[in-house]
DNA sequence: GTACTGTTTGGACAGTTGCCCAAGTCATCT
DNA sequence: AGATGACTTGGGCAACTGTCCAAACAGTAC
């Protein structure tokens, strides 16, 4: 056999996929083109067809494979916080680094459209976001929350995204702001115990403007 | 001069405008094309470039058409409501006509993600967005909501399309069955005193904060 | 009738697309 | 040495794209 070009053909494909993920939020996942991936990826055209079967199977693995690890990662965080509160708080923090226009932010939305016309996109798509909807519902449980925490769990995946992408036509839109109501919805507090005036040092880390 | 030919124009640009919105849902934003657009409103290809002066300028005119008049009437008919508990009773139940597949639901997002690349169209969807949160707010506001009737509004309106997205991909997800966690968004108790013919069994009594 | 206007037609244009494939490279195996 | 296998190359193909345009088609005004 040939190790050695198996290994290099790993290489390559990964950087395909890599280039994937970074074009579409740049020309929208109908713009991602074969010659558009191969020349970020640095190889030549006709590579692409020689591991994926279609630019579609291309744009579905990378997507998938970029959703994946974003929301095992958010669900892992989510789940190292100690009560609901701190949960809430952190996933606003986590936001504001999500614009609606950034890179990530937008990689998801294409998805989610692709999904539509997709059905084997759909499927496996939504199963990663039914995963994490169940790790949220139990990290909700095991914090004694009161009420049905797949529902709130659902309502807090939707919201992500619905904030997500109104940020993207409202940049003014401080995630801040939303603390309030998205509390409210856990039936928390409309504050901090803590008081607001003197933030404690270290859940709060980066405050900007008013 | 001739009017005639001029009144004759006028339907042809609608019948375009009407066929871009149409096509949208079907192919996604980028895969309108003036021969697709032109077959589906039953005229010739070059009419397109007649009365647009390119596609994008024919689709960024039918979708600020469609979602502004889709704003303006839920704008309507939730100011219409007598409280907040039957707004957002109302809202859900407006919800669950969106499928997240549904061409209404699809022609919104597609735009979404459209305006992240045309500064132009994010500008004047933000405008009808932000219209639509002003009317919600004054409408919370006038209800006696206690809080930030804006940050309020703000959730609101983003819980809906996120709730939209989701149910694309999850369309077991029940827009009622998120009615106590929305509802408690807004300090509101767990549920209406008036359920469908299968009771809820699952019952949350919630307290709010103080 | 002729002149003028706004609208419509269908084809032409240069460019891009996805996918394919014969020929090539290169390390490994017999 | 030759054969094997995985991978890469660059060009070729038919199909499609947005945009343009000379010509035809109305209706109105003179």
């Amino acid at each position: 056999m040939a190790p050695k070009s198996a290994e290099r053909g790993k290489a390559t494909r990964r950087q395909l996929l890599d280039a994937a993920v970074a074009l579409v939020p740049e020309v929208g996942w109908g713009g991602v083109t074969t010659r558009l991936v191969a020349e970020r990826a640095g190889v030549a055209p006709g590579v692409v067809h020689y591991h994926f079967a279609s630019v579609t199977d291309l744009l579905v693995a990378a997507g998938l494979g970029f959703t994946g690890s974003l929301l095992d990662q958010m669900a892992a965080e989510l789940s190292g916080q100690p009560g609901i509160g701190e949960g809430v708080d952190w996933l606003l923090g986590e936001l504001s680094r999500y614009s609606g226009t950034d890179p990530a932010s937008l990689v998801v939305v294409e998805m989610f459209l692709a999904a539509t016309r997709l059905p084997d996109l759909r499927e496996r798509l939504g199963d990663q976001i039914g995963r994490f909807r169940s790790t949220v519902a139990s990290w909700l449980a095991e914090r004694g929350y009161h009420g049905d925490a797949v529902a709130a769990a659902a309502m807090l995946a939707a919201s992500i995204d619905g904030i997500m992408m109104h940020r993207a036509l409202d940049p003014g839109l401080d995630p801040a702001s939303l603390a309030a109501p998205l509390r409210a919805m856990f039936g928390l507090g409309p504050a901090e115990p803590a008081p607001p005036a003197v933030p404690p040092a270290e859940d709060i880390r980066r405050r900007r403007d008013s």
